[in-house]
DNA sequence: TCCTATGGTCCATTATAGCGGACATCAAGC
DNA sequence: GCTTGATGTCCGCTATAATGGACCATAGGA
């Protein structure tokens, strides 16, 4: 497997930098701890590469051993590096309240969603009560085109921008089916006009998606607010919804980190 | 200034991996945004090679450009990382709970503390309502001969571990008396005997800290649970709070993450 | 018993990352 | 105007980090 984030040109060794955001990316993803050897198999990476790179993370505490077999996991140090990121905003907590409120304004799940890369992630949740399970948990990278959401954030690229930026590979919905880029684009036009989008879930058989934009920093859409609703419930109490998410947005906008808007500018530059 | 953490000889060049990390150190201490050359000053680092390493996170969106003077701070990117942390834990849920429970039995702040290296840092806090400011924030590493949980959370090091594992300067108290290592390590060996161990802030002059040892992973102390209290509260409630700690800490013990275990170990190993 | 898969260490090679220092820019102070 | 300091870029040198692959140990399975 090729970098995440692949360079401008092909060199034939990686940056330990690199490998190691990669394997942190790797059990992030995973979930649960790996051993050196088999991290280096999924990543592609050489194996002795790989183990002197955890060597060096456990050091720092970045990485934790986990059990006697050598298997590692995020360490502690990463904890406290996002407790600080988190920290740093106060706009974090107003995000928390108007979670609170849109959750028990609706009794839907509640999510405020952003641009990570190439990738759609919730950053923060409020979960229903109601018994099914979330698509995505916070933080996991999701292409953009399965997401509603993906119709809002990319709303300040252009055309071109838009298809350098999403992978190929990531139009082919969950289902298997392929999306055009061009219908792709055409709903981001329609839904930024909008000034919202919903959608069936592309990753369930039952769900159904709401999102409106939260602008700041000069875009108009630098995150999202979005409710999840079963497919009845959203039938019968759309426009409630779509006006608890506008006002929800209104009182977020303009008060997002500013580190927001780089976000996708960011990615197009490699 | 040297490496953070001081390897074996002294080499000439340091490794990227360990400079980024320091990095990400700096500004979580300082807990604001900062340029690649302030940074550079400060880690008494090469500007280039700062410059080149601020450049490479901020790719991988682990730092965060937040304004037009080029200042960045800590991204996203370990929010995400640092919340699939937590997440992996069951055990932070019970935490918290055990928090809530003590802040709202006592209406003192609560505290889950750990070691970082050779430092003291607080993991999870619950503050009571009082008034008064508490000493560290979550994540910030503090002087362990400064807190009363670390006489608990090195009892089971030896005494050469425990003068290896200090640094000198941190026998040095804010009020600027000094500690003798000697009575450092008489009090570790008294407090894990107790089973608790209780002293007066020795970062302001009105609070009074208890501690109490949480057991894991065949460690006798793998974290603590404390309370900060006003003196005059700490003298009228003291045998209540220590009661209701060692309730607690019945709760949490044998639940910790095992990664917990490796901390000082590992901190021993340089 | 041998054979194979898995997990981990070690080492020589060489591409390159980290470094130092030159250079450019801009603003403030005198 | 000239100087000074703070900021950022660029470039060549060389110490060394990343790599491939040999090697070893262990555990099953046939």
């Amino acid at each position: 497997m090729a970098d995440t984030l692949d360079g401008e040109q092909v060199t034939k060794r990686a940056r330990g930098l690199d490998r190691a955001f990669a394997i942190l990316e790797y059990l992030k993803l995973k979930r649960e701890p790996a051993n050196p050897n088999e991290i280096a198999a999924q990543l592609g990476a050489p194996r002795s590469s790989v183990y002197e790179l955890v060597g060096l993370l456990l050091r720092q505490g970045v990485l934790e051993t986990v059990d006697e077999e050598g298997r590692v996991f995020l360490g502690r140090k990463l904890y406290f590096l996002g407790h600080a990121y988190e920290e740093r905003y106060d706009f974090t907590r107003e995000c928390e309240r108007v979670l609170d409120a849109l959750a028990s304004e609706t009794h839907e799940t509640a999510q405020f969603c952003m641009l990570d890369g190439d990738k759609y992630v919730v950053v923060r949740m409020r979960e229903s009560a109601r018994p099914f399970r979330i698509s995505s948990d916070i933080g996991q990278p999701v292409p953009l085109p399965w997401t509603a959401s993906s119709r809002l954030l990319l709303g300040d690229l252009s055309d071109a921008e838009i298809r350098a930026l999403v992978p190929p590979e990531d139009f082919t919905l969950p289902d298997r089916t392929h999306l055009a880029p061009e219908a792709f684009i055409a709903q981001i036009r329609a839904a930024t006009q909008d000034g919202f989008f919903t959608m069936d879930s592309t990753v369930d058989s039952f769900t159904h998606c709401f999102a409106v934009p939260v602008a700041g920093m000069g875009r108009t859409c630098i995150a999202t607010l979005c409710i999840v609703a079963s497919r009845t419930d959203a039938a019968r109490n759309r426009e409630r919804y779509i006006a608890a998410l506008k006002a929800a947005a209104a009182v977020l906008s303009g008060r997002a980190p500013l580190s927001a808007a780089g976000s996708a500018i960011g990615a197009l530059r490699l």
